[in-house]
RNA sequence: GGCGGCGUAGCCAAGUGGCUAAGGCACGGGCCUGCAAAGCCCUGAUCCCCGGUUCGAGUCCGGGCGCCGCCUCCA
């Protein structure tokens, strides 16, 4: 059996995985700002620690996956400017913090479900983790990290001489091209805010008292705060989107590895790509972006886009169309048809047989979570004609657990809910019937042509033909 | 300007120097049901271009061309 191995961001290179302690592995993922919906982009991001997760568990591990909620403190900019995203959204929609936090992270949850993904052990506020955060800065302010100026109280990067490891960063290459905004006092441009102070007078909807003033945490803390008191000093991996890498994650390494003494802080950086629309990434800023509830709405079972992440890399960009999520949408349905075929069968398997196929998927996910190798060991099965009903059940079954696609579960068969009925139509379906009783195959074609001209579709099934508009479905 | 990545059949995409370059979807044939739908079977690639290394390269090196990302909010 082939060792596990990921491919880890800090070391840029794919190494052999192995718990900090046996059997046991904490994830911690980066979750969303809940600000607004999440697009189909994030969703990806959700659904990669959910298949790092999935494989884990099937590998016999103990896993606690943390992914927080961030919902304070997320500047518009990088350079620690600019409005709180929370604070925007909430005068914008005229509701309180807590009501959009509430609002988005039910939507996030819905999404989550939606795509199958196992709920997370711990599912940490950034808000309900403020004392954490202020313990935190403390902390490093004691270790003399810390320094402040009139708009908040700053990390020092020059004193944590790796501050650049991570994402490879050549600060002074940087800096000639950077059109960061420079924030007055700060001592080096890469510097970041720990704790920001309210502005003066100006009442804002989050803000707490802290020994320093009153204020907000800064970005970054959240993820160093509630790692350590849900997962200890030291994360196995530390999952996120690849833009995150170079600011947030690495001052996420430079706060907790200088307050707790630790390196490395996190064993496996694990960083999945983006969600491409067309030829560009799917963000926010320039609207190009999909949602879950956009796809529902167009008939698109969310699964589909599940099937639809698994059958490329995590590490390769994505690209996203119409046509391939209905391509997705295709694959998904017939082998859920396939699988539920074979929960008929009966009788046992033969586990023999069946290793060498459980060893090939197995051996892809191992091998830096290869889902697409994966994915093509499972058609392998679905329509293999040398093994028996029992063992493509049995294997079925066993994949899924890591798939997480309903397989083998009852599927509602050819969109039974969605047949119409409308006088006219069934008038005249029921004339094709009398025709077609009377092998009056003319007739009963011509009725159907005039139909179909109608832009509806027919289908003929042991109850009586059924109709449906076409595209309405 | 600095850094990183990608260009594989119509589309989404695997591919860890070496038998006939995975898999899915679509297209085109065929089987099967009166027809249609569903299902099943079959079918498709000089791996962006040019050099080089090697017995052998989609895979390594160099040079082009095209595209993407990060250094600005972004998963």
């Amino acid at each position: 059996m082939k060792p596990i191995e990921f491919y880890d961001t800090r070391t840029r290179r794919q190494r052999r995985f192995e718990p900090l302690e046996p059997g046991r592995v904490g994830i911690y993922s980066c979750g969303p700002t809940v600000y607004a919906e999440q697009h189909i982009g994030n969703l990806r991001s959700r659904l990669f620690s959910d298949l790092l997760k999935r494989f884990l568990l099937s590998e016999g591990f103990e896993v606690t996956h943390v992914i927080n909620i961030t919902d304070v403190g997320h500047l518009v900019s990088d350079a620690d400017e600019g409005e709180d995203k929370m604070e925007a959204a909430a005068r914008r929609a005229g509701r309180s913090a807590l009501e959009i936090a509430d609002h988005y992270t039910r939507l996030w949850r819905e999404d989550a479900a939606a795509v199958n993904c196992l709920p997370p052990e711990h599912n940490p506020r950034a808000s309900e983790h403020i004392r954490e955060q202020i313990e935190l800065a403390k902390k490093l302010e004691a270790k003399g990290y810390l320094y402040t100026i009139p708009d908040g109280v700053y990390f020092d990067t020059s004193r944590f001489p790796r501050y650049a490891e991570l994402a490879g960063l050549d600060l002074a290459g940087q800096a000639e091209g950077a059109r960061i905004g420079v924030t007055e006092g700060k001592r080096n441009p890469s510097d970041f805010a720990v704790w920001k102070f309210a502005e003066e007078g100006v009442r804002r909807l989050q803000e707490w008292d802290s020994p320093w003033g009153r204020g907000f945490p800064g970005w970054h803390l959240e993820c160093s705060a509630m790692s350590v008191r849900y997962l200890g000093e030291r994360i196995d991996i530390h999952t996120g989107g690849i833009d995150l890498a170079p600011v947030h994650h690495t001052n996420e390494v430079a706060q907790s590895e200088c307050a707790f003494d630790v390196h490395p802080w996190v064993d496996f950086w694990m960083h999945n790509e983006f969600l491409n629309m067309g030829a560009e990434k799917m963000s926010k800023s320039t609207g190009n972006v999909t949602t879950l509830s956009d796809l529902v709405r167009r008939g698109i079972d969310p699964l589909a886009f599940r099937y639809f992440f698994l059958q490329a890399h995590y590490r390769q960009q994505q690209v996203f169309s119409e046509k391939a999520i209905q391509s997705a949408a295709k694959g998904l349905q017939r082998l859920q048809k396939i699988a539920a075929a074979l929960e008929e069968a009966t009788g046992e398997g033969d586990e023999a047989l069946q290793a060498p196929f459980r060893a090939r998927f197995r051996d892809a996910l191992a091998d830096d979570l290869n889902a697409p190798r994966a994915m093509a060991v499972v058609w392998d099965v679905a329509r293999n004609d040398t093994l028996g009903e029992a063992d493509r059940r049995d294997l079925l079954r066993r994949f899924e657990a890591v798939l997480g696609l309903k397989l083998g579960e009852a599927v509602v068969e050819d969109d039974g809910d969605r047949w119409e009925t409308d006088p006219g139509i069934d008038g005249l379906l029921a004339e094709r019937q009398a025709a077609r009783a009377a092998k009056d195959w003319a007739t009963a074609d011509r009725i159907r042509d005039e139909l179909v001209a109608m832009g509806i579709e027919i289908v003929d099934t042991p109850e009586g033909a059924r109709w449906r508009r076409k595209g309405a479905g």
